[in-house]
DNA sequence: TTGAAAGCGCTAACAT
DNA sequence: ATGTTAGCGCTTTCAA
């Protein structure tokens, strides 16, 4: 198996070095050599040894995905492996390989402390889901690069990135204005349930900064289910006047809502607007479709990646960024104008 | 930075390939100096360096997964990241960890040759999507350590691993019967669609070894959407005698399925019982909810990563295998009997 | 602008 | 059972 270096130097008549520093493109070298040697390596066809360079670099190019990946992880968080594929490309295009790691949050402080002796990876990227106080404060001391998917939900001086919901609310209420909507309503998740309470942050904002404004009676919170979706729904059915729009937080809401306004005898969207968030498989599944505010979840992979491989390259910088990408899907369920 | 192992033996008052037989278990190492030295490593907290092993050894025990990463496949394909994630943990139990690389048919074959030049994975993990002949005669030709996921669509030596769909459909006619439905039908993709194709094979064979038969003109073949399922059940509906049982090959058809019997006034699983494969989000959606034949896709990931370490250990071994683990999922739209 | 040579930290063949 | 030592193939400092 195998040229090395010292065959390319040979047929090249020059020394290891030199070769080296044409492959890494140093700025001491004489464009005429670096010509001849470059000639001599494609005719070789000569590959250097990624076991070799990061040996003696020290360094593995190699960036670690850690995220929960038990099973139907999957199922439950189809975007993952959207961000997973953004951010592979992302970090690619900047010489870094992806490897993946599944953990639970116990583990990961150790996982963590094994790529950190053992010099087995030059980034980390986290899913929010599995980060800890003690993996946070495990980042933060040793200075390593990483950044973590998702907002945490503690304070930190971690690096993340996340979307930003509370704008995707606001786009979502400009888009429900804009169609002639006048009394608008929100069924979302419990308090603790943080994308929601976001979105529903900036819808509110987006009324009011219309000079409207959503009522406090027009706001509902339940399990993010179908049934809790249909029950909440039927709530504001109920009510007189009754609203004339309603944002659900999530599909499975969104889904148990158009359920309840079917079942109702009224029309969507002439009777009720619906629209919800993310644009999953399913959100075209209901008659009419769901107009839906997406999430370019892959462009946050890439972020990710971007802002990774600039972190490798400046440890001491600090990032926490809300991507504000959210891209509007107009679809039946919304369009009353013609 | 950092300890070596060096520092280790000094402390241990050894050399340092004693302390290397211990970290690698070498046999020849009495218990005594054994248990002295593990007891120095954790004291000093000491930890090999990756990259230094990689190189001394000549491995990366690295695999690298290759498939087709680019936008929206993951909605498509919500079965990869569950692959994705077996084959993660069968190779970290082996000592394996996992890269991922995004790639297209045509640039695969250049990014293996780069593999295979470079030397920076131990072993290949090909999603049968980007399989192509060259690709297929390049991992036959270096006898690289390779699985591919999916059964190639033309005739190859390659090692590769599938889902049983035969099996699937023939554990979706013993349920028919079980469930005491006296006339199945099967709507499916066209003749490309292998997946289909194979399920229906299955169901024929299941029919058949319990002495039934499934009836010609109660097959039929579309597109495999909603609007063709619904198309092809509204053919079935019109037919006398009636099918009194639909066997869907996937979730997509058995939406437009269900759809189409409940406008005709039927009722499911009462007049029509309905089966299809692959346990999706969706295919709780429908009421009554869908009985399917589920895949544990992320046992086939599993074994895959087995197989792949097998073949790392012994390069000239073959291996093409179907997967038969297939599980019933019986929900209420073929729950005739109490 | 080029080259010589000293590592990088470990493994494994060989010697003891 | 343990130790000695020659690599592994490249990067990088320093001298020329």
């Amino acid at each position: 198996m195998g040229l090395t270096i010292k065959d390319v130097a040979r047929a090249a008549g020059t020394s290891v070095s030199t070769v080296s520093k044409v492959i890494n493109g140093h700025y001491s070298i004489s464009e005429e050599t670096r010509q001849r040697v470059l000639q001599v390596i494609e005719e070789l066809d000569y590959h250097p040894s990624v076991n070799a360079q990061n040996f003696a670099r020290g360094s593995t190019r190699t960036v670690l995905f850690l995220a929960d990946l038990s099973p139907n992880t999957a199922f439950e968080n189809p975007h993952m492996f959207e961000i997973l594929s953004g951010l592979e490309a992302a970090l690619r295009k900047r010489g870094y390989s992806l490897s993946l790691r599944g953990t639970d949050t116990t583990a990961a402080c150790e996982v963590v402390e094994d790529v950190l002796s053992r010099r087995s990876a030059d980034g980390l990227v986290i899913h929010a889901s599995i980060l800890s106080r003690p993996l946070a404060a495990l980042l933060t001391r040793s200075h390593f690069p990483h950044i973590v998917l998702g907002l945490p939900n503690f304070e930190s001086q971690v690096n993340w990135i996340d979307i930003n919901n509370v704008y995707s609310g606001v786009i979502a209420a400009a888009h429900i204005l804009e169609q002639g909507y006048e009394r608008t309503a929100f069924i979302g998740g419990r308090e603790y349930d943080m994308i929601s309470f976001h979105r529903l942050q900036g819808v509110r904002q987006g009324l009011e900064s219309a000079g409207r404004k959503l009522e406090e009676q027009y706001i509902w919170q339940g399990e993010s289910n179908r049934q809790e979706g249909s029950r909440m729904t039927r709530q504001l059915l109920a009510m007189r006047p009754m609203p004339d729009a309603i944002i659900c937080a999530n599909n499975h809401i969104a889904l148990g809502c158009m359920t309840a306004i079917q079942e109702a005898g009224l029309c969507v969207p002439k009777d009720m607007g619906v629209l919800t968030f993310d644009d999953y498989p399913f959100s075209q599944m209901t008659t009419p479709e769901l107009t839906v505010v997406d999430i370019k979840v892959r462009d946050m992979g890439e972020q990710a990646g971007r802002l990774l491989a600039d972190n490798i390259r400046h440890p001491n910088t600090q990032v926490q960024t809300f991507t504000t990408n959210p891209v509007l899907i107009v679809r039946g369920s919304t369009q009353r104008k013609k």
